[in-house]
DNA sequence: CATTGTGAACGGGTTCACAGCA
DNA sequence: TGCTGTGAACCCGTTCACAATG
């Protein structure tokens, strides 16, 4: 996760001023500032500057940014202006819930694929998809070209089943499930464990 | 988030050396040390060490630390050998999904009502809960006296159920809606945003 | 006149490296 | 000998503050 010029902690910021800069549009503005946009997210003025900074001069003195050019330009320094298939594994709960989410459209994202191994689920729908086989599954995202995928595997199986998305050419890794996996460093892991944020805020209540 | 002598940075890494722990006990080991935890969690062995010594001191030179021992210990700084009771708010396929989640148990949390404004939903059941009408929110929590929230609602309903459910005495929110929460200080706020972490990854992707 | 872009100053988290101890 | 705990050194991200400019 690093292999580059910027900061890892400056591209983890820039989904979030995507995400806030949205929300603007969507309320009818058309410009903010450093200061305004800083202020929704919880992130100082002068980090946004300086961030965005590493990119090229997105603003204009005394204006600000033009919401939809900086949307624009962040759509194209994170890549989503194109939209990422996604395989996703795993048919439980969470799976459906992530499978039928409406939300992946115009952030750069929709599900493509959908894998189980529990015979009873393959060959059901689940929002629209029919649930493949786990066997086919490096074949499958082989031939689509899928580069991303969504782990939602109990913990048990998540190591084999990520080591086998590795071989399936997928890049990126978004794992719910709650242990670290082990793959090579060139495959980029992310993780999503509600538990673990909850721990931390437990801490803070006295 | 702070208040604290201790860096946020540091209690938010505490519940990943739980968790991985927790692995490593289930794998029948009895210690481990600085390294190998490291090893597992993608951290160096001596900010694992440097981490742990803002709370005492929980291992033996040359042998390393007692996992259950250490265990124990990181489940009482992070408060967690008790058992928090959750407000989920929101009975969609998410809400769904947490309701059912079998893995809270062990780690220091449960559902413990659902709510939903959906007339449909209201008196349903699920993952063995009836749900809640959200019109009940603030009695409701007030009266169990819970302290912990997951909000799984529109994003477009997120602010104002938040802005409730601090009127209910909550006072750290797991938001699940892709919008950041404006809320007093004194509450704790995190989000999971799963599209926010797919972009930062496909930053990285040629 | 408001707001950007940025070099410089600052601050704090991470790593180093070693003394101390089982 | 092996591994912890920790002061000191280091590094790097954040904040500051201001010149530049529409």
């Amino acid at each position: 996760m690093e292999a580059s010029l910027i900061p890892d902690i400056v591209v983890s910021r820039l989904p979030r001023y995507l995400q806030a800069l949205h929300y603007l549009e969507e309320e009818g503005q058309h410009a903010t500032s450093s200061q305004e946009l800083g202020e929704h997210i919880g992130i100082s003025a002068a980090q946004i500057r300086k961030d965005l900074s590493h990119f090229g001069e997105f603003g204009k003195q005394g204006t600000g940014y033009s919401i939809p050019f900086l949307i624009d330009q962040l759509q194209t320094i994170l890549k989503v202006k194109q939209t990422w298939e996604i395989a996703l594994i795993g048919a439980g709960d969470l799976g459906h819930a992530i499978a039928r989410y409406q939300g992946f459209a115009n952030r750069g994202f929709r599900v493509a694929v959908v894998f189980d191994v529990d015979p009873h689920k393959i060959g059901s729908q689940i929002g629209g998809f029919v649930v493949q086989d786990m066997a086919n599954l490096v074949p499958m995202i082989r031939e689509k070209g899928i580069k991303v995928a969504m782990l939602t595997v109990p913990a048990d199986s998540a190591q084999k089943v990520s080591e086998e998305l590795v071989r399936a050419g997928i890049r990126s890794i978004l794992s719910y499930a709650p242990i670290p996996l082990n793959l090579p460093t060139e495959v980029f892991v992310q993780y999503i464990d509600p538990i673990i944020q909850l721990q931390h805020m437990t801490y803070y209540i006295g």
